[in-house]
DNA sequence: CCCTGATTCGC
DNA sequence: GCGAATCAGG
């Protein structure tokens, strides 16, 4: 995939914004990686977002050189489609932007207005918490070792419920849910 | 373990 | 120029 001028914008803007290399790849296309993301940012020289200024530098390594480097073999493009074929639940495993629908709806969107409406539907679509279906709602009385407890909706609302659904011996949350607790809660605003 | 950005370097 | 592999850190 080449970088048109188009998603180049459509970078520059996430990337300013604060968003993270996967979730603009994520939001680019499928077949953008992260790294790719990452590597364009540099060459586009404004890898600089919140600079830290913290860090050694960055100590270099040898790498295989050549011949003993297995590297991928040919046909680049084609890793897109067999990512997900292990073994998963499923039931967690890829809530994001699955639907197999054509293009997202952001980029038509995109294409009129790169400045303005590529904010609200990458939002959407990123960060679209997941829905209960209402016979599936648990309430406190239901919570035990075996459900995920992460909440949802307003505590101090009705419709409060919890997740409920299957969670490891030991986890309080299920899988999904660990990993938004855990990690990308201010993932866009880090320090 | 998961993730993040940063860097190198074969292509 | 591109991006996978790798690194270093959280």
């Amino acid at each position: 995939m080449a970088w048109t001028d188009e998603r180049v914008a459509i970078l520059k803007k996430l990337w300013m914004e604060g968003l993270s290399a996967s979730q603009i790849a994520a939001e680019l296309g499928e077949g953008v990686t992260r790294n790719a993301v990452i590597g364009k940012v540099h060459r586009l020289k404004l890898s600089g977002r919140a600079k830290p200024a913290s860090s050694a530098p960055r100590a270099r390594k040898p790498r295989a050189t050549a011949a003993s480097a297995p590297r991928r073999p040919s046909g680049s493009a084609s890793s897109t489609t067999a990512r997900s074929a292990g073994s998963r639940p499923a039931a967690a495993s890829a809530p994001r932007r699955s639907s197999g629908g054509p293009a997202v709806a952001g980029n038509t969107a995109l294409k009129m207005s790169a400045d303005t409406e590529a904010e609200q539907s990458f939002e959407l679509n990123a960060e679209s918490e997941i829905f209960i279906p209402e016979a599936d709602r648990i309430g406190l009385m239901e919570l035990n070792e075996h459900t995920c407890k992460w909440p949802i909706g307003d505590p101090v609302s009705e419709d409060f419920h919890f997740c409920g659904r299957h969670s490891d011996e030991g986890k309080p949350y299920c899988e999904f849910h660990s990993k938004r607790a855990y990690h990308s809660l201010d993932r866009r605003k880090k320090s």
